[in-house]
Order: C-alpha cells, then sequence, then structure tokens
DNA sequence: CCGCGTGATGTAGAAAAGCACATCAAGAAT
DNA sequence: ATTCTTGATGTGCTTTTCTACATCACGCGG
C-alpha cells in the first residue's frame, strides 16, 4: 500500500463522512461489500480502478488525471467549493440513502412483484425533485413502511401505503418550489404511523 | 471496460504521445510490462490503482478525487496550463528516456558493477540541473556509448568514458544557467565518437 | 526491398482483488 | 444490561490483473 494510494483512500472517507454515510449505507448504493469498502478506505487493498471509480461516482467525485504542475489551482478549485460537503443534507441524506438500500433488498427479494418496481420507480422520479429537500422525519417514515416489508409473505397494506406516500411526495414537490428548510422545525408532511403499536 | 476508465486510459496515452515516449520508453521508466501498457491504453484491462499511479507519475500527471461540481473549472485550468504538452523537450526528452531504458538494462545485466552504480547515480545528479536542456545530439551521443555496453565482456574504456561525459555534462550544467536552445543550431558539446567504426 | 521501431495480441503461471459470508469489538441508544 | 449500528478482520473460492515472453502486422527510413 503506497502513500499515492492512500490520500485517495483518505479522500473517499472523507466524503463518505462528510455526507454521514456509513460504509453499509455506501455498498447498498455501489454494489461493493461493507467489508471491501472498509479495505479499500484503509488502503489494504490495491482496487481496481472501476471500483474507485464506481465509489468516487456515489460520493460525486470525478476521478481525474491532472498534470502535476496544475495541481496546486486545482487543489485551491476544490477548497472554493468546499470540498464535497453539503451541511444542508446530513440528516436527509443519510435516510436517502437507508431507503434506497431497503429497496435493494426489496428488489433482489422480489424482483418481478409490480409494486416493488414501482417503488423503484417513483423513487427514481422524487430524487429528481432534489430529494433531500424533505424533512428527515418524512423520510423516516416511509423508510420504516419500507422495512416492514421483508418477508416473504409481504404485507400488501404496506407496500401499498409506501406507493402512496411516495406519490404524495412525488406531487407535493412537482407543486411547490425548492425551499431549503434547515431553520424550519422538522416535521412530517403526513404521518404513516397511525397504527403503531 | 467502461465509459469513465476510458477517457482515462486516453488521457494516458494522449500525455505520452505528447511527450514523445513510446509504450517501451515508458515501459522502461515505470517498470510496467510494454504489453500491459498497451493493454491499460487501449481498455482492455481493468488496472489496479497503483499500476495507474505509477504511469500517470512517469507522465507528469497526478491521480486526484475532484468533487463532480468542480470539475468544469478543473479543466479549465487544466487547458489553461496546457495540458502537459512541453514543444522544448521532444527531441531531447526522447533521448532522455531511451539513455534510462539503457541503463536500467546494465543495471539488469550487472547489477554490483560499480562503474554501473555510479552511472546510475551521476545520472540522477544530471536530471537535478535541467537535462532536458542538453542538445539531444549530445545526448544521442551517450545515449550510443552507453549502448555500446551490452554484452556480458563489458568494454571498460566505453564505460569509463560514458562516466567521464556525463560527469563534464554534470560540471557544464553547473557552471552555466539555464538557457533554452530550441532555435539555436543543434550541437554536441564535444564528441564522444572519434575512433567510430 | 530490408531492417527497425512500434503497438497489439496470445499464452501460461503467479499473485491479488473481489465477493459472499461470518464474526468481532466498540460505541451509542434504549 | 441489552440491542443495534458500525468498521474491521478472517476464510474460502472465483476471477482477473500482472508478468514474462513470444510473435505479428504495420509504417517508416535508408
Amino acid at each position: 500500500m503506497n502513500y499515492a494510494t492512500q490520500a485517495i483512500a483518505a479522500s473517499l472517507r472523507e466524503a463518505r463522512t462528510a455526507k454521514g454515510m456509513s460504509q453499509r449505507d455506501l455498498s447498498a448504493l455501489v454494489g461493493v461489500p461493507q467489508a471491501q469498502i472498509s479495505r479499500i478506505e484503509a488502503g489494504t487493498v490495491d482496487p481496481r480502478v472501476t471500483s474507485l471509480i464506481a465509489i468516487a461516482n456515489a460520493l460525486d467525485l470525478e476521478l481525474t488525471l491532472v498534470p502535476r504542475k496544475a495541481v496546486p489551482a486545482v487543489k485551491s478549485i476544490v477548497r472554493q467549493s468546499g470540498g464535497q460537503a453539503d451541511p444542508t443534507r446530513g440528516p436527509s441524506q443519510k435516510e436517502i440513502t437507508r431507503i434506497a438500500e431497503t429497496l435493494s433488498r426489496l428488489q433482489v427479494a422480489m424482483p418481478n412483484l409490480d409494486g416493488v418496481m414501482r417503488l423503484q420507480k417513483t423513487f427514481a422520479d422524487l430524487q429528481r425533485f432534489q430529494l433531500p429537500t424533505i424533512e428527515p422525519e418524512t423520510l423516516r417514515a416511509l423508510r420504516k413502511s419500507l422495512e416492514r416489508i421483508e418477508v416473504p409473505s409481504f404485507q400488501i397494506e404496506a407496500l401499498t401505503r409506501s406507493q402512496d406516500a411516495m406519490q404524495k411526495l412525488r406531487n407535493q414537490l412537482a407543486h411547490q418550489p425548492f425551499v431549503p428548510s434547515q431553520d424550519a422545525s422538522p416535521r412530517p408532511a403526513y404521518s404513516l404511523d397511525e397504527d403503531d403499536a
């Protein structure tokens, strides 16, 4: 493990933690096992270039070759852009990655079920509407309803409710402007847990 | 082989050809076989990150992770710096890589010979004095004298003469300022071939 | 036409990544 | 105290890179 790959490994870990993601969150997004991500970040393996690129993409990073004499200027640009940390996305981003993970598990468990496919479709649709602006409580409620769909004899009611919730979120975003809600008291747009035990 | 690694592969090939290097020249510098360099540039393998970094270093490139939103600015910086092509170093640089290759072969053939070790040492010393400013004819004469040292019963006279030539180059550079000689008629500072057959 | 340099491709063997999976220790939350 | 999450580490297997080496086709210079 040499010095140069150590710098890149450190950048990956920093970017992941800045996004509030765990290694298991990243694993679900990228499709690389958590154990392997741990080894890549620690620099105990010499990964393939495609593995590095896959992880970088998920962290909104791009692997580039830069002439050595341009490196100081490039570093200055990177500092000015504030690296990749985005203070408005921590809690919501974490919930999003958990939702992505839960959907991946559902996709694996029941790949041809129409409800799951519609869920995936609507989730992808939501991401185009700047999903991170949704309050984390709303996202958490959505995720918890998704997590109830885990046994093979899945709960159709929970699935339908999740589908409806995603559809409502989509409509809500489609009819309102982008408003960062960092200072507002976080509050779910509607509750999914009215029959919680 | 995906699109992202293809962009990196193309960058490597472009940087190498801009430096006037062949794949065999680069192989001698980096220690990676020519066949593997061909495959990496063509994108037919998914190389290890350390292999990519070794090649990039030899081409005066640095592998970096850049936030995606900073990529346009970084590309602008790279264009302004004129990429990695340096119009003043073509012929001399080519001779330098050939000298390095010849020295590597000598090193392999006779690793413990004192004369070869002194050659390596002096060559490294020369590089600190901006070796590329030396006229290519001088470098070619030096390289040809090195190439005569190829059979196991090496020519001590040629070895000593190479050593002296390098030492004189070193002294010459140490006592004169840096002067790009792009327009000057290229002429060796002294001839190494007075007894050529 | 010949020789040389170059980039590409093939083969075989060694080494390591990648993956699936399990498990652990540590810290935080309940 | 217990449970959960997290990052790290181990094991076994498969796949791929890497290396060494050979060889080829092509283009260029003499």
